[in-house]
This record gives C-alpha cells, sequence and structure tokens, in this order.
DNA sequence: GTCTATAGGTTGATAGAC
DNA sequence: GTCTATCAACCTATAGAC
C-alpha cells in the first residue's frame, strides 16, 4: 500500500479508483479483470501494480472510504432532536443521495459486499450492515413509541422493506435522466409512509 | 442439445440442473465453474458435456422452463375479472410464491439477467422483462381509472417500487425459516398499500 | 509511472477410452 | 454416463528494465 505524498500520485491514484469503481459497478467485482481496469486507465495490468498491492486493495478502498462518509450522515441524524418521522424521511434522503453521488459504490456494495465478507480483510463490512440495521430499528421503534408510525409493524420487516426499497433503485436511477433523486425520494418517502390506495 | 429418452436420463438431467440453479443462484453466473457443478454432482467436469452443451445451455433451460411458468400465472391474473386491488394483490402473491417455490431461479433472474440479456440467445430475457412492465403498469393503470388507487401515482415510479419491493426479498427469504411467504405478502401488500403511517 | 516479459494457476470445452 | 487427458485462453501478480 503506497504512501501517495505528491498532489499528483494521490490525483493519479484517485482516478484509478474511480475508473475501477465504475467497473466494479458495472461488471461485479469478480468479473472484472485487472486488464479492463488497465485498460479503460490506457495503461498495462501490471503498472497498476505500482498504486495498488492489489485488486482487493482497490475495492477496499473504494467501499471503506465511501461508508465512512455515509454513516456519518446517520449518526448525524440519530443525533438530531427532530421528530422521529422526520428523521426517518431524513434517513431515506440521504440514502437517495448516496445513490445520486455515489452510485458506483452503492452498487458494489449491494453486488458485492456478501461475497467480500467472507474475508477476514472485509469484516468492516458485516459490522457496517449490522450498524445500519440498527439505525433503522432504531429509527422505526421510536416512530412506534411515539405514535407516528402503526404499532401493529412487524419492525424486522419494516427495516427490509425500507432498506430494499431504498438501496435498490441503484439498480435504474441514472443521475442526469429522468426523475431527480430528490423528487424519487419525495414519491419513495410518501408511497412508503402513506400507501397508494386512494 | 441431447433429447432426453428415458426416464432415467430426463430425471438425472433435472437432477444436475437442479444443482447448477442452486450453485448459479448462490455465487452468480459467472462465478460459478463447470467444475463448481461437477463437484456438487459428484462427477468430473468433462462428463457434464454428456448432458448439456455449455455451461450458457443450462441457465437458458433452468431461466427459460421458471418464466413459461410465472408469465402463464401473470396471464392468467389479467385475463380474470376481479377488481384492480384484488389484481394487484394477486400478481404481489403469486410472486411471492415464485420466491418460495423457485428461489434459486428467481435469484439468478435478478442478478444474471441484464448480463445474460447481451447475448442473443438469451434474447427473450428481455422481451420477458417487457411483458412483466406491461402486466404491471397495466394493473395500476386499471387501479387509478377504477378509483382505487391514488390518482397523483406516477405509474412508472411506482411500478418499480412494487417490482423491486417484491423480488429483492429473494436475497433474504430462506424457505422454513422466520415468517411464511403468505404472511410476508399479507404485510408487504399493506405496507404498499396503507404505508407504514400510524 | 509505465513497460516488457513471464510465472503459475484456473477457465470452458473437446476427443476418445471404458 | 463417466473418466482420462488435454488445449488454448485467460486470470492475478511479480521482477526488473526504462
Amino acid at each position: 500500500m503506497p504512501e501517495p505524498t505528491t498532489v499528483e500520485a494521490r490525483t493519479r491514484r484517485t482516478e484509478l479508483l474511480a475508473i475501477a469503481a465504475q467497473l466494479f459497478a458495472d461488471k461485479g467485482f469478480r468479473n472484472t479483470t485487472v486488464r479492463d481496469i488497465a485498460d479503460a486507465a490506457g495503461i498495462l495490468s501490471g503498472s497498476l501494480y505500482h498504486h495498488f498491492d492489489s485488486k482487493e486493495s482497490m475495492v477496499d478502498e473504494i467501499l471503506s472510504t465511501f461508508q465512512e462518509e455515509l454513516f456519518g450522515q446517520y449518526d448525524a441524524i440519530l443525533a438530531s432532536d427532530d421528530d422521529a418521522r422526520t428523521k426517518l424521511e431524513r434517513a431515506v434522503r440521504v440514502s437517495f443521495e448516496a445513490i445520486e453521488n455515489h452510485p458506483h459504490e452503492v452498487a458494489i456494495y449491494q453486488n458485492d459486499a456478501d461475497f467480500l465478507g467472507t474475508f477476514d480483510r472485509f469484516g468492516y463490512l458485516k459490522d457496517r450492515n449490522a450498524q445500519s440495521r440498527q439505525v433503522w430499528v432504531t429509527l422505526i421503534e421510536e416512530g412506534v413509541r411515539t405514535g407516528v408510525l402503526r404499532d401493529d409493524l412487524d419492525v424486522t420487516l419494516t427495516y427490509r422493506f425500507i432498506r430494499d426499497t431504498v438501496w435498490v433503485a441503484v439498480r435504474w436511477y441514472r443521475p442526469g435522466r429522468g426523475l431527480s433523486h430528490t423528487d424519487i425520494a419525495d414519491q419513495y418517502v410518501r408511497i412508503l409512509l402513506d400507501g397508494i390506495s386512494a
């Protein structure tokens, strides 16, 4: 793991990671070869190893950087003194913002976290998963307790419903095409809270 | 593509396809090797080619067989004279039944259809995708027209919401553990129609 | 920072014996 | 219906020249 010292090295590194992230997101981690990445970067595969230890190091850096940012935002919501409904809405919107700003990272996490999590070095993925569950369950329970959510909800099932509904949008949402991520978040929140019935 | 003539050949073929389906579902089509399949079946990789032309033939047979059954059920719902709300509910329930009865096939379709669809031989996957969209959009539009659904719904977004919400459950639902698929369908339908607000 | 060259392993698939 | 044996292509990663 070479330490970037100059500005050029840091930007080149970042550039290569962005290229890798796009390929990992499009084809999956295991189906993206180091040659794919090198080709897209206009260099040969061996040259990549001047910047990174291995293919795993690349996806590691991509995912851990992203998750640090995302969970910082969740923590801020949990710590706020908004009412439960507002917190839940904010959490949904933060997730759609992540899809807008980091679509590749979200896609990689959705598609490859289960596989990567089987390796020791990616143990933090499981921790983050548990942490995410804790965030949503806390918000749902607070909502039920304060009377803004139905009291007959199955909390675990509701958690899965919200989690899946939000993140799966990364499969079809394309920044700049069709509805904006804020419009989509509005409508998702509306369906989630009030349903589609007349 | 060897034609099965005897009963033994047909069952052996089915047995091998079941083994392949589980591996494709667990690890993805591209990350499952013919050796993985042969190992799980207790034979050597070369022997698989006595039964199938290629790895692609296997996944082709798995997916096309499943989709024929599934879309037969959708057609029956569309053709019925139930009201729009009942049809929508039935379509959701049929999808959860498919997850219960054919979890591997559903998972393969969810994870690998985009990739497989890029090959000519799997062109039918795109047709089926368009057909599925047509089914849901028809039901939603009928619901709006007959006044059982909100008339301010974005039909396309609602279609995606329902489709994603239903099928993504294949990621965590395990037959025989926790809630039954009918219980889950009940709660999903309830959230979808009425939301989670108190 | 990139290239040349290559090691060592895995891949899907085939030919022919049993 | 399965095995033995194998091929050509592809994989991640390394060593050292430029």
